[in-house]
DNA sequence: ATAAACCTTGGAGTACACCCCAAGGTCAAG
DNA sequence: CTTGACCTTGGGGTGTACTCCAAGGTTTAT
């Protein structure tokens, strides 16, 4: 399959499928004699693999690493595979909690704003981000 | 006072406090004859309202723009200002949203996975992103 | 035969928030 | 008067995951 077709079949564009290939995540099986990509039905489960992965967050880096193991099984055990997983649910889990605490921020700047239509003179939200103290306590 | 001093009173960078002059969030309100720059009172406090609303998760351009409606609070309204903070804690809801999908995969993932010290032959975690509908049921 | 649709490569650009460097000028202390 | 710590500017590099472009070659349909 040329690269069009496998393109649209995986909803990626060619850009995508030639920058994984530069970047080492997934070469075609071969070339035509004047250089076009074919792509087999092994590519296409590869490509699938990789796509998945990046649902569930891991980054291309982190991929390529998971290709890796995958391609030499037998050099690499459980264990590695499953700490890179937890691992990387800590990061999200780390993240998480990053973003909430600016959420609970964001709440509490816009419960002390009237959102009313007059001009921001004492706008609560501007006087809170002003105030040196006013949300860390 | 120059900029290496206020760098560390604020516990950032000259090259930022350089990069935050550029992008037009803080000028120094003086220079001395051969070009130094000077912060002064007043910068601090700008600075401190940049590093806040930093800390609450808005961008830079965000600031900027928190910046103009307090440069020119007459000309805006509490309104708006609401708005781009309630607009801003949507869009952290959904990247909580998002890292809370890949949370869960994770660890799903990782549950399926025994983490011995065998070699990743038949590591769940592989073979479930191999498998095309091993996530999505 | 020719036009449309495809493919190739290399390289540049995007967003974000900086960091680092070189080459040179300035200032205070000893 | 020299040493070291400071300051200036301009420009390049970082990481992530692509996107877009130009200039050219190939394939397919009519």
């Amino acid at each position: 399959m040329k690269i069009g077709e496998f393109a649209r079949q995986l909803g990626v564009s060619t850009d995508t499928l030639r920058y994984y290939e530069k970047h080492g995540l997934l070469t075609p099986s071969s070339r035509s004699d004047v250089g076009y990509r074919f792509y087999s039905e092994n590519d296409y489960k590869q490509m699938a693999f990789i796509l998945r992965a990046k649902n569930v967050g891991f980054s291309l880096a982190e991929i390529k690493e998971l290709l890796q193991i995958k391609f030499h099984k037998d050099e690499h055990s459980c264990h590695e595979v499953k700490e890179m997983t937890l691992q990387k649910r800590d990061l999200v889990a780390q993240r998480i909690a990053e973003l909430n605490r600016f959420y609970d921020s964001l709440s509490l700047l816009a419960d002390k704003c009237c959102g009313g239509e007059e001009p921001a003179e004492n706008c609560s939200i501007l006087t809170t981000l002003e105030d040196i103290d006013g949300l860390t306590q």
